[in-house]
DNA sequence: ACGATGACTCTTC
DNA sequence: GGAAGAGCCATCG
């Protein structure tokens, strides 16, 4: 068993992004005071099936709003946000600015 | 311990 | 907005 404090981290900013709103890796970093951990976030995306509850990680995407990934798990996430509401053109969301929520301005606010 | 890799981000052209 | 290069840290062989 490894560390996952930081997963843990990941998962529960995950869980907080409301439904219709998608989020970036850095934002997530830069609130777990890490703003140059965006990999590590991508990495505990990929770690999230050691997560014991169910995480959305079909809401975050990378800073352009692209959904980054393993191929064919991407088009699989564009399909869920589809589904709330989250309009997808290409594996890139097309208002990612207008939906994008940050965390931090929530948890801090 | 080292080198390579990765679901990223930033700056610059 | 897209492409290229550099920086970032953890995990894997």
């Amino acid at each position: 068993m490894k560390d996952e404090s930081f997963f843990e981290h990941v998962w529960e900013v995950c869980r907080q992004i409301p439904p219709g709103r998608v989020t970036s890796y850095g934002a997530i970093a830069k609130v777990l005071g890490k703003p140059n951990w965006s990999r590590m976030v991508g990495y505990a995306m990929g770690a999230c099936g050691r997560a014991t509850e169910p995480v959305p990680f079909y809401r975050v995407v990378n800073s352009s709003g692209q959904l980054t990934g393993h191929e064919g798990a991407a088009d699989r996430r564009q399909k869920f946000l589809e589904e709330e509401g989250v309009e997808i053109v290409n594996h890139k969301i097309k208002n990612f600015k207008k939906i994008f929520w940050d965390p931090g301005k929530e948890l801090e606010y």
